[in-house]
DNA sequence: ACAGGATCCTGGGGGC
DNA sequence: TGCCCCCAGGATCCTG
């Protein structure tokens, strides 16, 4: 990697300076993901920690090409024709450089929880029992499983008929494997579809997910349902919109734990 | 422990 | 058409 070059304006983290001279010489090694956070590691016991908040993207590019409204981070790349673009309109991602100890440490506070397709069914159904918190609240965080955001957490909890209102204690055996199974069903169909566009993207390359496409909850609100034609409600739950079929994702009423 | 709210930010959409 | 205002989201901090 050449020259790094910050452009633009403050991100959620802010790149410091002293970092793009850190950068020069280093080579992407390795390329993994943690949840929601991209680790580029680079040689010399580096690492790029990046996050892609809302809007962000991490585009390789001909640095003879304009470069797109709102890129904040250039990094040359070893071909004299290419760089790694960071670019992100409203600025809630970020990237930081730190080493390896520090990537860990740092991964470490985030206090992640695992992968949901690395979830064993015993672990799961305990995080839940162990919580009084609703599904939805639980699905958002990002200690208990990572890498769920609140489109793929409505989706999730309509395809395992579960209301996001219903508390994690009182979710029973069945229904936990049922969200696990949703969960991980939801993830591979969205991936597969290479992700959800909700509105046109006004920058950068032009190609969009098409999972939106197969909403059953999200985005829907006063539509029918698909698979049962009651009308979508949206309501806000642990601060973020939540959308759900209030026929088939009922609440139980009773509590049918024998205590 | 947990809920809820505010914060950061921008473009799009609705209302007038 | 052109304002203004609100909304969306992820992480994080703060208050109740």
């Amino acid at each position: 990697m050449g020259r790094v070059q910050f452009v633009g304006q403050p991100l959620r983290r802010p790149w410091k300076p002293a970092w793009s001279r850190a950068c020069f010489g280093l080579c992407i090694q390795s390329i993994e993901r943690r949840g929601k956070w991209i680790l580029l590691n680079l040689t010399s016991d580096r690492c790029l920690i990046v996050h892609l908040g809302m809007t962000g993207r991490l585009l390789v590019a001909d640095r003879r090409t304009q470069r797109p409204a709102h890129t904040h981070l250039l990094f040359d790349l070893p071909s004299d024709r290419q760089e790694m673009r960071f670019i992100d309109p409203r600025r809630f991602g970020s990237v930081t450089l730190s080493t390896q100890t520090e990537r860990n440490r740092f991964l470490g506070r985030a206090g992640l929880g695992p992968e949901p397709w690395q979830l064993a069914d015993r672990e799961w159904r305990q995080a839940l029992r162990r919580s009084r918190r609703s599904l939805k609240a639980i699905l958002l965080d990002q200690r208990i499983v990572a890498g769920l955001g609140n489109i793929y957490a409505d989706e999730s909890l309509h395809q395992a008929r579960l209301s996001p209102l219903l508390r994690g204690c009182d979710v029973t055996q069945a229904q936990a494997r049922r969200l696990r199974l949703a969960i991980l069903n939801v993830l591979e169909r969205a991936i597969q579809l290479h992700g959800s566009t909700i509105r046109n993207f006004y920058y950068g390359e032009s190609e969009t997910g098409d999972y939106q496409k197969e909403f059953r909850v999200y985005d829907r609100a006063d539509q029918p349902c698909r698979r049962c034609r009651s009308t979508i409600h949206c309501m806000r739950l642990a601060g973020r919109s939540t959308h759900f079929c209030p026929q088939c994702q009922m609440k139980p009423k009773v509590d049918q734990r024998t205590s």
